[in-house]
DNA sequence: ACAATACTTAAGTACATGCTTAAGTTTTCG
DNA sequence: CGAAAACTTAAGCATGTACTTAAGTATTGT
């Protein structure tokens, strides 16, 4: 039924699918600057709110956001390394030529996140 | 007619659409050892040689690959710096906890774009 | 209680995507 | 020339996407 479901790959299918739509990026870009509420997010974004329902959930079924309901308000939350994984298929996939930086960036990154097997 | 035509928005919409298959992305991760012709980039995807040729046109539309046939052999190229713009929109929408080595990052990038060594 | 608020669900439409098979089109080789 | 190789185009199909309007469900303020 889903399509990106997380069962079988690794998730790269959802946050890819998720990013590639300009309301969604929008909606990202927004929630750095803080949470915010369902009617918060679709306020800017010129379609109905139900339309604004949909991308969220393309974007919290890609782990790409968090999202609780207290009372009738849902607030929306950007999730910790949500983009983390798209960020290191990225790097890994530059010219020879340009991955010069990837070497340094992976080492640090290994202080701040869970420590990967070597 | 085409949906993500490089006309009104900034190519992110294409990119990030082109990478949200795993197949456009296996042919990434093969071109990334060098150029390929079609048939060798179709060859371990397991579908049709149509299928394939229609991913390499998402592709080119998005500008993460070039290709020009030569007799009856066409061949694909990683595009420099395709994906740079995908990376940095991703960069810049990082927690700001996260942030810290964008700086550091953005700072070395700086010195090593847009010039090759010879 | 009543109504406004803030979603949520349902149904439906138009178009896009990913795939297939079948039938071209060029080249290139014997 | 004639056939094999390497695409290329065309047509069609099943599903997915993004949106709409309309109706429903909780919560909250008066």
């Amino acid at each position: 039924m889903l399509k990106f479901s997380e069962g079988g790959g690794d998730g790269l299918d959802a946050v890819f699918h998720a990013l590639s739509d300009p309301r969604r990026r929008a909606i990202l870009t927004r929630l750095c600057e803080g949470p915010a509420s369902v009617s918060v997010l679709a306020a800017p974004l010129g379609v109905s709110l139900p339309a604004v329902v949909q991308h969220l959930a393309v974007l919290e079924d890609a782990g790409v956001i968090t999202s609780i309901k207290v009372g009738r308000v849902r607030t929306c939350t950007l999730a910790p390394n949500a983009l983390r994984a798209a960020e290191a298929w990225l790097s890994a996939r530059r010219l020879p030529q340009e991955r010069r930086l990837d070497r340094l960036e992976a080492l640090l990154s290994t202080e701040s996140h869970e420590r990967e097997p070597s």
